[in-house]
DNA sequence: ACCTGAACACCGTTCAAGT
DNA sequence: ACCTGAACACCGTTCAAGT
């Protein structure tokens, strides 16, 4: 009599993420992800939700851990930077930008945390703090999905978006004194 | 014996379109657009290409004309500030956005047309006016389609994207003296 | 020449039946 | 209690057969 598998849903999480990587969103389906656990479609049900939830999961997972907290005496501007090339970084590694869109919200609370402290801590109100880490997040959000869709060299990409970060910070910077 | 059918491919547009703002994207398949005609399924692919081709097709119909010409007199960077404005307007009236990614680029190039002359009759080399109309527009389409995916109240993603625009503008004012 | 009906190889999800 | 196998209601796409 077999005892009950050891499935955990992070297991789960794990198989499809290696799906993702080796042949691309499109074949995460709950069947291939299953299949590779070696177990019917079923459990994997009372394990993540649905196949949404998963989607929601492996978002969650590929932005964990996001960037890490500023130093005590780094200006907000300068943290802000760093935050914004890091989330900019870790969404292009992720293979397929579907990922990063629709209801998923809470890797990106999670993720604008550590940008929030740092504007609060060099003295920024709160509301102020969060339209700040909004504009920064959307922007760079928007950014990555655009030019993932595009043909546009990554160099010119790359100095197209310091660009934008540039005057983002400005306004924001100005507007903070 | 029945002539051919008079199935024009901006027919199979119309009905993706109905079925799109009836039922939402999910309900878009080559099967219920083929039955809302009248038609099996078949038929569309010597119209329209394949499921692809008609989401490409039917996110051309969703951005066409998207922005009048700006007047002779009109600086370009007033133009701008109509023109994103336009862009959001009718990027939010897109009931999915999934319809306004992915490798849809035809649309937005057309779309960028108008902005791209307006700077160049103010004396703007082509290729800055280029950068300069591909950061208004990357920031746009990624402004609503995080925006989308948010509860935030409308009223203050406008003020937010506003100010968003008044930064990007100013930057690149200051860099186009 | 062009369409229909059926088929192929898939989906997400669920349920009776097994162990 | 938990899983398997089969099923249900879908997909995109294609092809033999009809007209």
């Amino acid at each position: 009599v077999p005892s009950p598998l050891p499935l955990e849903s992070s297991a789960v999480v794990d198989a499809a993420i290696a799906i993702l990587r080796d042949q691309g969103l499109d074949a995460v389906s709950m069947r291939t992800v299953a299949a590779r656990l070696g177990v019917s479609p079923f459990p994997l049900y009372s394990r993540v939700g649905n196949k949404d939830a998963l989607l929601d999961a492996m978002a969650e997972r590929l932005l964990d851990d996001l960037a890490p907290p500023g130093d005590d005496g780094e200006p907000w501007p300068q943290y802000a930077r760093r935050w914004a090339h890091e989330l900019r970084r870790r969404l292009r590694a992720v293979p397929d930008s579907r990922l990063v869109l629709g209801p998923r919200r809470w890797a990106y609370v999670q993720a604008s945390a550590p940008l929030v402290a740092a504007l609060r801590r060099d003295g920024v109100g709160t509301d102020d703090a969060v339209r700040a880490c909004r504009m920064l997040m959307w922007a760079t959000i928007g950014f990555v999905v655009t030019e993932s869709g595009s043909d546009v060299p990554a160099a010119e990409a790359d100095a197209l978006y310091e660009r934008q970060l540039d005057y983002l910070l400005a306004g924001l910077t100005s507007e903070a004194d």
